[in-house]
DNA sequence: CTATAGCGGACCAATCCGGTCCGAATTAAC
DNA sequence: GTTAATTCGGACCGGATTGGTCCGCTATAG
């Protein structure tokens, strides 16, 4: 299974890309180009990424986006969530109304904490650390919860 | 967004049941039942459970279900993973050969990081920490990430 | 031999997602 | 003031994935 979308993938792909040199103002079409993705879908990351306030954009001729904040002031929690809405393991977690197993069921509490460890391990990585060589990342796969790649 | 699929929840539910007492065997359809899911659904699932090795089934007459290891010696990792498949955050945690962008992507090797920590905390809860009535677990959710819920 | 229950797979419908496009609004340049 | 460039905010569509069901086969108990 895959946990991000691909447009969220595509997300912290463009906004580490801006990271990159955060006095630049940008076009989606330049974007676009420099990372290879298709432009339209650029752009609608970038409608996203402005609704959440990441980026900030400027109108008109000879306008582009450019980031909101400061790079080590966003973190990749932040960029997924802008695009893939808020995040959560269950339906339970983000639509608890709707869950009629409220009652009986006994996991859902534990969900949250699960829930937690995940959004810290995305929120603790800023567009910043993205850009840093890869100096601590280990190069093999987890390797612990593997069972069948498919 | 939602991370793990409805059909993987729903593992989990039902591998969380049958944890509740491991000594008696279960039909898919009393633990339709019991669990308020849907029969053929519970049916799949648990094929998928006993494919993955963490459900033991007996056939025929008087047949049935029941876990094949101690609740203790589950994790929630192994539920979702028997279903759901292998644990990823990207296209490229899975399917590493088909990213053509490795070689100008510098985020890809920092995912790795955050996919270990995703995994590491689905495996650290057992079916049998599942069961426990929610003793340690926060009622607040995350927080952190929040931005709009829709 | 018959009823029960899991096995394996095919199968369908519906939802979701990636991707595209277009008109409106806004600003810079001429 | 007019024109061109560019973002904004939608709607929109086709395809892929998923949830869910069903059927025929096998195996076991009585």
């Amino acid at each position: 299974m895959i946990i991000l979308s691909k447009l969220a993938d595509y997300g912290v792909i463009v906004a580490t890309h801006m990271a990159a040199d955060p006095d630049r103002q940008l076009t989606a079409a330049a974007i676009a180009e420099e990372t290879r993705l298709p432009r339209a879908t650029v752009a609608k990351i970038l409608k996203a990424l402005a609704h959440a306030g990441l980026v900030a954009a400027t109108r008109g001729a000879a306008g582009g986006y450019r980031l909101a904040r400061r790079a080590t002031a966003i973190s990749v929690a932040e960029v997924v969530a802008a695009i893939d809405g808020d995040i959560g393991l269950t339906q339970c977690s983000v639509h608890v109304a709707e869950c009629a197993r409220t009652n009986y069921c006994p996991t859902r509490p534990h969900w949250a904490a699960i829930n937690r460890a995940v959004a810290q391990a995305l929120a603790a990585v800023s567009l910043d650390a993205m850009l840093t060589p890869a100096a601590f990342a280990p190069r093999r796969p987890p390797a612990s919860v593997h069972a069948a790649p498919t």
